[in-house]
DNA sequence: GCACGTATAATTGTATACAATTATACTGTT
DNA sequence: AACAGTATAATTGTATACAATTATACGTGC
């Protein structure tokens, strides 16, 4: 998120795993270390590195002396990943009515302030990176590093998936509401209440995907 | 857990990471690549690929050009983790009630009756693993490979506090009872019922480490 | 024509060599 | 003696070389 790492091996990192996740490379795909790394002009030491970096964020399966390949995503898994994060972003925004700071509840409330804009401007880009932003500071206040750590890695896995979701403008602004239901149980440090409302808006992305079908997300 | 994976490479891999959970490589300590590859008798290149899996896997920090440095764990980390995983367990657990097949709810009766032999006899080594093996066929029931995926991850990381616990036999009997609990709601697929039982049983972990005291865990 | 075995090529696994960066020690100046 | 600047050493980052393994192609026997 804010670890700006712009070394050669991270980018390297980085740019196999957007090609993994825009689709460029296809599921049950073989990832060559060779091939890679003429691509991205570098040898194959960085390039493998990065795969067995994959490997342990789940995007890419590799068989020891044969090769590293794609691991597809299925319309269940990214169901189970959501239904995963709302009970885990639930816990996080109990945390959060505990620990979260007064510094952290205005740059919440700036947030939905802009995002209001935003979404009345259809301005999809800016929408996502806020709503990035928001979770982001959520994980924050949550006072834990595990926590944050935790639901970080899934943000990146569903980066994918998100864009989608929130460039339907109807999903937007019910997205921003709830992200204002959420900060009002913040301010009043009411950790129950601010659990369910995380717990739901997490939720409602899915119930959102399936009434919107399913097609965005995978083919084109 | 299931994967043998016995190559050159996940060997390091995973004796850095023991020796990191076991206390050998200190907290802040910096991780020189030269010296761990002459401790493993190996070159820098697998060194290298291993701790930049521990990076991701939250246990070493690595700053571009600089090193990798050992993350220390506190109390309170273990106890996010706890409860973390106790929600995770739980959702886990009403899965496997709706998914779970007549040959694995045998095996866990078969789990059940082994350990309950080996908490007699006071094997404390047989008794954690099949403890490890009783959570692992929950996992594989959910029938969630992102479910597995992440609390196989969680696993790994509280190898070290488990051995403590269960260690203490008045743990382990209550353990082994919770188990039976929670594989009675399975037969009866109550989803409800069986995500509560796995909540509290994670959660009595941290109630049982509190009131032993947290000495065990850490310093000896 | 097909199965099998062997030779060849391609790919991964590991070690080493070199480049770039950072840490350390030394020297001279004030 | 304290400090700055520079040279030296140590360490990481990347590329290459070699070893081990696996895939492929080819030829031989049947």
């Amino acid at each position: 998120m804010g670890e700006d790492n712009y070394s050669l091996s991270s980018r390297v990192f980085r740019t196999i795993r957007e090609n993994i996740l825009s689709g460029k490379y296809e599921p049950e795909e073989e990832l060559k270390e060779k091939t890679i790394g003429e691509e991205l002009g570098v040898s194959r030491t960085p390039v493998r590195e990065a795969l067995r970096q994959l490997e342990l964020e789940g995007l890419v399966t590799i068989i020891p002396n044969k090769g590293a390949y794609v691991v597809g995503i299925s319309q269940k898994d990214i169901r189970d990943i959501y239904e995963i994060r709302s009970r885990l972003e639930g816990l996080c925004a109990k945390w959060a009515a505990e620990n979260i700071t007064k510094e952290q509840l205005d740059e919440l409330e700036e947030n939905i302030y802009l995002s209001d804009f935003h979404v009345e401007k259809g301005n999809s880009e800016q929408v996502l990176e806020l709503d990035n932003r928001f979770h982001e500071i959520l994980y924050n206040s949550s006072g834990s590093r595990e926590m944050r750590h935790i639901l970080v890695d899934f943000h990146h896995y569903l980066q994918r998936v998100r864009k989608v979701t929130l460039a339907e403008n109807k999903r937007a602004v019910n997205s921003v509401s709830e992200h204002r239901k959420i900060v009002e149980a913040l301010k009043l440090h009411d950790a129950e209440l601010a659990e369910k409302l995380a717990n739901e808006h997490i939720m409602n992305t899915i119930h959102n995907i399936d009434s919107h079908g399913w097609d965005h997300v995978f083919g084109e």
